[in-house]
DNA sequence: TCAATAGTACGACAACTATCGTAGTTCGAC
DNA sequence: GTCGAACTACGATAGTTGTCGTACTATTGA
């Protein structure tokens, strides 16, 4: 059952939430990651320091800030970061983030 | 005692420190009216949802993310956004933080 | 000197959250 | 069908944090 997890709208975006999201060493290495590689890439083919379930739930709040989309694939989820979304409603916001040294 | 609180150099904001202090409503509301004024107002002269101990609580967590400063004059103290330093290190955060709908 | 004003410091507490382990689900391959 | 791979869900726990009240400090003015 194909059942999709769910992402909130464009317009249902919070800027705190978005925030708050970046806000975590994690989160945003995993941001950065995915940008840098630029495609959409499965959860997790990115490493980071911390368990499986950990990163579940790091993923979950990413996806539910609006900063990513999820979307099933096989077994695998694939990320993507949801430049457009972002870039429209916070103009400037995700560039000046992941550009930022770290 | 004219000690005064410290305050990290340019060189040590880090990105993480200031997307978390801007994460919280409160804060985000302040940081907001600080713009709008433009000048440099004493802590209390914005009007928050919250009792004095908080507002310093979270005046503290701004200053010591790099994203205000704080002088004293009289018994007052004198808050700013610290644009200079946040541009310089994070071009464009700020502006889309501060641009952003609420 | 005394009182009022503006803010900080400290202790307490509830809510949130980052972390983990374990168990469950879904899909593809054998 | 069965196994493994890739995640998610759930429950527990320790640490963080937003909130408050009270007490304290420093400065101004009467």
């Amino acid at each position: 059952m194909s059942e999709d997890l769910p992402h909130p709208d464009r317009a249902e975006i919070r800027i705190e939430a978005v925030l708050h999201a970046l806000a975590d060493p994690v989160r945003l290495h995993y941001v950065r990651e995915l940008d840098r590689i630029g495609t959409g890439v499965a959860c997790g083919a990115i490493e980071l320091p911390v368990t499986k379930s950990t990163r579940t739930h790091h993923l979950r709040t990413l996806r539910e800030a609006g900063v990513i989309r999820m979307r099933k694939e096989g077994t695998a989820r694939i990320a993507t970061i949801r430049r457009d979304d972002l870039d429209a409603r916070y103009p400037g916001l995700l560039n000046a983030v992941l550009s930022a040294e770290s």
